[in-house]
DNA sequence: GGCAAGATCAACCGATCAGTTGAATATGGC
DNA sequence: GCCATATTCAACTGATCGGTTGATCTTGCC
């Protein structure tokens, strides 16, 4: 998806989403390729695994068990490319 | 734990501890119970549970199984009152 | 080659944030 | 009853956020 596609349906300026996807791509959610003029937007779908995993363990006294936790998510979870 | 007790490894004043943990109230993170001039701190663990679910599903053209996962919450991780 | 499209840059501005301070209120200990 | 403790309140301040605008640069189309 293009920059200007990702910009289509906000009401704000091109700026504005340029600056946000630049952080989006800081962040890891998102990644840039361009290709000529155009730069392509791809979301970056496990990039908020890490994030999922502590929130799962957020309040408890033993850790989540992980080795658990990524065999489910390898089994309920379609695989992406 | 009371509000004091939460401070104390921080630096920085009362009021802004004070005013971070109404934060936290409103968003459900943690619950707060005024016995006495105390006011009593209890995190709340199962209030991460939705983002996290919806963090897994970040990016998945297929929505997350949520019966399974929530079976696979329930048998892994600990329960807590 | 000129013009348009795609995208970012830099400067700006109003709104919000995130802390502090001193005052105030409520409660408990002695 | 006084003093201390616990906590919040209101006002303030500097920093940051989140957008805009106009300019600029790069690339592609005709």
């Amino acid at each position: 998806m293009a920059v200007t596609d990702v910009a289509d349906p906000f009401d704000m300026s091109l700026a504005a989403i340029s600056k946000h996807l630049m952080i989006l791509t800081r962040a890891g959610l998102i990644s840039q390729e361009k290709r000529g003029r155009v730069k392509w937007c791809k979301l970056e779908p496990d990039a908020l695994r890490a994030a999922s995993v502590w929130m799962q363990g957020f309040g408890q006294f033993e850790p989540v068990n992980l080795d658990a936790f990524e065999r489910f998510l390898a089994t309920e979870l379609p695989q992406r490319e």
